[in-house]
DNA sequence: GTGTTTGTTATCAA
DNA sequence: CTTGATAACAAACA
């Protein structure tokens, strides 16, 4: 699952690797992962060069030197794996070997003039691909996303005026991307932990002084998360291949069953916002 | 065959 | 009008 940290970590590899080289052919082997024409699709990267990668949310946007951006989603399973010119594998998917040759589950190929791959692998096939004008792109940047956390947007004035009014449950709070955008599955979950508050409390009925802690513990499991390179859990790699350390460091997710890190009792597992949720009962209230 | 995994959106309900 | 809750999608695995 990448959220945030993963989505960053994949940014930060990539552009590294993949900028101002020209695009030569691209290699569609799932129709439907592209979201435009495939015609218009080849015909507008071929030649062109990426200059930049922006980040908002999970979203990837790779600001092409023709105009417009290429923007792309990797939702639940998607990979971006960059290959230089003597490695030929593109990157697998398989539990155990994140890093393995398999191309089964390969979507698309961004061949580059210096002999080097970007593999866009998907298993479960959520994920996309679509180029948009300026126009567009920030049209999707405005209607899709809230706070930007890791930002100098996230302040306490604009956070906490999204207690206000509030009815759903903190869970349900922290997933949706229109209000704060980064956060998934798995920290949301974290957040709640950090923040000592179950996931089944109504947003309104947060405290003052649980709010705080929410503002200083997303940035915080968030930047942690960075720092170790993203959570694998499931399919993750980041822009090199590699599986993320971060996993070992999670505090409730993925935990059920196990003793709560701080106070030994058994972390809860729980189903909310249609989602796996995971706490524990003695730290959060 | 069944239940599980989740990011996002469509749809329906209040 | 707003907001919320839920189903649906996709594919693989235990």
């Amino acid at each position: 699952m990448p959220e945030l940290p993963e989505v960053e970590t994949i940014r930060r590899d990539l552009s590294k690797s993949i900028l101002r080289h020209t695009i030569t052919a691209i290699e569609i082997r799932d129709q439907k992962t592209v979201k435009n024409s495939v015609k218009f699709f080849i015909s507008e990267l071929v030649g062109n060069k990426i200059l930049k990668i922006e980040r908002r949310g999970k979203l990837l946007m790779l600001k092409l030197a023709k105009g417009g951006y290429l923007l792309i989603h990797l939702k639940m399973t998607g990979q971006l794996i960059y290959r230089g010119k003597n490695k030929i594998v593109a990157g697998g998917h398989s539990l155990n070997s994140a890093a393995d040759s398999s191309e089964r589950f390969t979507r698309v190929i961004i061949k580059f003039n210096d002999g080097a791959k970007l593999f866009f692998n998907d298993l479960r096939r959520f994920g996309y691909l679509k180029i948009v004008d300026d126009k567009e792109k920030e049209a999707v940047v405005k209607n899709s996303f809230g706070i930007e956390p890791l930002t100098t947007n996230f302040t306490w004035e604009s956070f906490s005026l999204l207690f206000k009014k509030r009815a759903t449950t903190i869970k349900a709070f922290l997933l949706n991307q229109k209000l704060i955008s980064g956060l998934g599955n798995i920290y949301a979950d974290e957040a709640c932990y950090c923040a000592g508050v179950k996931p089944n409390r109504r947003v309104g009925k947060v405290t003052l002084a649980e709010q705080k802690k929410f503002f200083s513990c997303i940035p915080k499991i968030l930047n942690l998360a960075i720092k170790n390179r993203g959570t694998t859990f499931y399919s993750f790699v980041d822009g090199t291949g590699e599986r993320g350390s971060h996993l070992d460091f999670l505090k409730v997710y993925n935990r059920a069953g196990k003793k709560c890190k701080r106070c030994n009792s058994i972390i809860q597992k729980t189903k909310l916002a249609g989602r796996g949720t995971h706490f524990c009962s003695q730290c959060q209230k």
